[in-house]
DNA sequence: AGAATAGTGTCTGTTAGACACTATTAT
DNA sequence: ATAATAGTGTCTAACAGACACTATTCT
């Protein structure tokens, strides 16, 4: 099966247009792959579709492969069908610092390994649905409140040991939640800090996974700066400094309060007087904000670079 | 088939173990697929692997749907195989206006419309790969002194009629070239200037390749603001003024020469200096640049919000 | 000489960054 | 009262934007 893969193209000699079961089977995959297919003779014992062109002998066919004549230009090079998989990384701040939602692989590959949240594309689904989909599956968080962003699409021929599957990386910025967790699948979804560690000692994350956090993080980091998606990681109303400490806890960077304040206060639509304020801590009670309507943050959060 | 496909899992019922050719030929498409399948006695004629606990009867299948006993917990959601291919959105500045390459294509679907330049993955490749491969192979281009940057990854179910194919778009960046166009296809490549009539006019452009250009214009534009990708549009030497052209071809904004003047000028590692200067048309002579090492542009330039 | 293009000087308003300072609460 | 946190005032340096001005070529 692996060499009628790799090959440029099936020749299917069928003498008296008869196909064996075996080769029915490999048909099937074969067709499936997009390869193309040229038969001897046409085929009478199996529904299959066969293109004007694609009936002739071997000779025209060697002819058609040399000459490359107009009759046999339908030869296409070989096509890899491939799975298509969506994995989330959705961060969110804990104790003020950064987290993100990893579980514990159940099954092989890399059982008992960390990894991302994700699955296969399904009939009729993009791959914006396919995410949406398994990240309320594995996580229980409405999909729909929480809205995800296109990273980047991996496709690296062995990045995944099963096969031929490639992924696309969304990004997603929740709230602080109190604990809703592990809905539907049987193996744990837990938030785990972010650090370094997570992608620099190998051995903790499967596949690809910690390339694909390491790069939404420097995503997450640069939407920081000229969006005002910074407003997701809290809840509906926030306070100023909370707001800060979110910036503080993605970038990994202190920031200066006053000139913070001066800034989200001074773009226009970023944050709305809700007229409240937060008490029950020592010090002057801080206002709270509902995010306005604002998404891109103009001019934009410089961070010292 | 298509009611095949969009099933959960597929049951086979081969009594002795006896499965005809045209099921065959179904089985090797839906196994391509990665649907979960399951016998009701083990196939005797065709070389299928059976993994452990595929084989069952009707009764069993149905329990295990209903309660979801562990014997059955093989049964997985349907996966639906896709055909990768990737698109290249290349941008090139001709007359101080901007232009992307597309091709006319000669096949159906879509014959005779323009198309972006593109192609399936084939077997050991990357995306990037075939993005690299594609280019060389549509327009003659060197591919490896053109950086391709992913962009996003186009996956509706219905965005092409051929079937489930996913496309991940790629930017490229090219200098004004002499003509150097349609290498090996039969297909015409040429540069069509960028505007909205492109996209805006449903006919022109086959596939979702509007949107697509549509999202690369918007990443190319952003990229100017924070890199120093424009400098990519130019040849190996230029000048400040050609700099500022790219700017504004592609921002489609007027810019203020002596402003920018001094902000390439002030930019560390953007330009560096060749000492000789461009003749041959009336003015003062502008001096030469080539590149120099900064990719960074901070702080960004800002185009006017 | 005059047109055309390249590049500099200079002014103004805005903003980032630093930090001293005021305001208001809990304990 | 003291500590703690929120928020304001103010200064400086840098920079964007505007535009007058100088520099150097071609025709």
């Amino acid at each position: 099966m692996e060499k009628i893969f790799s090959s440029d193209f099936v020749y299917v000699v069928n003498p008296g247009g008869y196909i064996g079961r075996t080769t029915a089977y490999e048909l099937g995959r074969v067709h499936e792959r997009g390869m193309a297919v040229y038969y001897a003779e046409p085929p009478k014992d199996i529904p299959i579709e066969v293109p004007a062109g694609t009936v002739l002998t071997a000779r025209e066919l060697a002819d058609g492969i040399v000459c490359g004549t107009s009759r046999i230009k339908a030869i296409r090079r070989p096509r890899v069908a491939a799975l298509p998989t969506a994995d989330i990384v959705i961060f969110t701040i804990r104790d003020w610092r950064l987290h993100v939602l990893l579980i514990k692989r159940g099954t092989e590959p890399y059982r008992g390994k960390l990894a991302l949240p994700g699955g296969f594309i399904r009939p009729g689904e993009s791959l914006e649905d396919t995410a949406k989909r398994e990240l309320a599956e594995e996580t229980g968080l409405d999909s729909s409140s929480i809205p995800l962003q296109q990273i980047h699409t991996y496709s690296h021929p062995e990045r995944d040991p099963r096969g031929r599957i490639i992924t696309t990386a969304f990004l997603a910025i929740a709230p602080n939640l109190p604990e809703v967790m592990g809905a539907t699948d049987a193996h744990r979804a837990d938030w785990v800090e972010v650090e370094d560690s997570l992608w620099l000692n190998n051995d903790r994350l499967a596949f690809d996974h910690g390339e694909i956090l390491q790069q939404a993080l420097g995503r997450a980091r640069r939407l920081l700066e000229h969006t005002t998606i910074a407003a997701d990681f809290c809840g509906k109303v926030f306070t100023i400094a909370e707001l800060r400490k979110v910036y503080e806890a993605v970038w990994g960077i202190p920031i200066n309060p006053p000139n913070f304040q001066r800034k989200v206060r001074g773009t226009k639509g970023f944050l709305i007087d809700t007229g409240k304020k937060k008490t029950g801590q020592p010090g002057r009670p801080a206002e709270l904000f509902r995010r306005g309507p604002a998404r891109i943050l103009y001019p934009p959060m410089m961070r010292s670079e």
